[in-house]
DNA sequence: TTGTATGTAAACAAATTGTAAACAAAATTA
DNA sequence: TAATTTTGTTTACAATTTGTTTACATACAA
């Protein structure tokens, strides 16, 4: 569950924002200033943080410059809350290391769609370039495939099939999704191709690690 | 299918984009301003609108708040097209409500990838994706069901129809509606089929977990 | 009781996937 | 570059699963 750290002064604001994203399951942290801010940054280690800039003791700009130059936290996401006029506020927002902000009056559709979305450009950003799933390990990095620790070759097609399923393992990937994901958009293979290179995995790695969902698609039993 | 609305003043770049995700699958409609571009969203009721900010008559950011403050297209996605310099442009888009933006030159297939992705997210955000009623726990996105925490493999129309049901335990949906849900409107099948495939789930399932309410339809037992 | 709606087993039809083998393309090596 | 190997794709058909209908049984309400 992602941790959210809510900054600001005012109690409505604090409240309206808390009860929007507890409801779509984030955990809430809040503090009233920059200063406590801070604190409960080091204390509770957020994967977010909504601030407000106009604060007492502590504006949100100063927390944000402070709360990035601790290496801890140096890349910790910051979302800045501003009254829709402050033209200039944004720009100074942007430079202190923020990574986006959200005008008031805030949306709460807009609010939980844009924290979602901030979230996950972070999680791609930072995506992953191992996995390992049983007795498969893959490392994107150094395009192996190791199976119960031992070397097995994938071919390039394989690897990156391999790639998507355990990319998410558990979750039924379509013929469709393996298409775009594996050959790209607008490039079309018989129908049977995905079931050759599917078939050539199962022989490599132990049978049923792929499961055939008929109709839907292929997925990593989990 | 997707509908797509393209407003743009520039008729070059409205048929380069029409053609391009036209090519895609999508339904396009255009619009040559904002003033337009409003009408045919109403009309139209377009899942995605992609705007230039440069516009005779209305500009695309004045367009975006209004259809913004229309509760019925408060979230409704909007995608703008800015020149590339335009750096400022960027906060005052997004400020408005716009939910990305692609900078120009367009290239057609960052253009579709953007579009889908964008479309894609917003199923995910909007889409519950998993059930639990009862003994009973569907994942769609695993494409499974677990009966008091026990795997039970369910075929695709077993699949759809117990998802249908489980939306709204309690709720009787009579054959039309399981008709239009599971099989797709103009899709015609035999009485009896439905009959068999609640029966199959009930075979599944435990009994009287999906009851039959005579002469309406069928419902799960709330 | 009678008629209508639903349940059910079995047969059948359709769709989807698996597989071996051939072919094609690309990469590698000599 | 030519030969060789590896990788990727297609074909044709087999196997399997899933979906539909049929024909009749049963339940239920008027």
């Amino acid at each position: 569950m992602k941790k959210i750290l809510i900054v600001d002064d005012e109690p409505d604001i604090l409240e309206f924002l808390s009860y929007n994203l507890q409801k779509e399951g984030f955990k809430i942290y809040t503090a009233s200033d920059g200063k406590i801010g801070l604190e409960k940054t080091n204390k509770y280690k957020p994967d977010l943080i909504i601030a407000d800039v106009m604060m007492p003791n502590m504006d949100g700009i100063e927390m944000c410059e402070k709360i990035r130059s601790n290496k801890d936290f140096d890349s910790v996401l910051i979302l800045f809350l501003t009254a829709r006029s402050e033209d200039y506020t944004h720009i100074a927002v942007l430079e202190s290391g923020a990574d986006d902000f959200i005008s008031k009056p805030i949306k709460p559709k807009l609010l939980v769609s844009k924290v979602k979305s901030i979230l996950r450009r972070f999680e791609i950003d930072n995506k992953k370039t191992f996995y390992c799933h049983k007795e498969v390990e893959l490392d994107i990095a150094k395009h192996c495939v190791k199976i119960n620790g031992k070397d097995v070759p994938f071919a390039r097609k394989e690897f990156d099939l391999l790639k998507l399923l355990i990319s998410t393992p558990g979750k039924v990937f379509t013929r469709g999704d393996i298409l775009e994901q594996v050959w790209g958009t607008d490039i079309y293979v018989g129908d049977r191709t995905i079931d050759v290179h599917i078939n050539r995995l199962r022989d490599k790695i132990y049978q049923d690690y792929i499961k055939t969902i008929k109709g839907i698609g292929y997925k990593l039993t989990d």
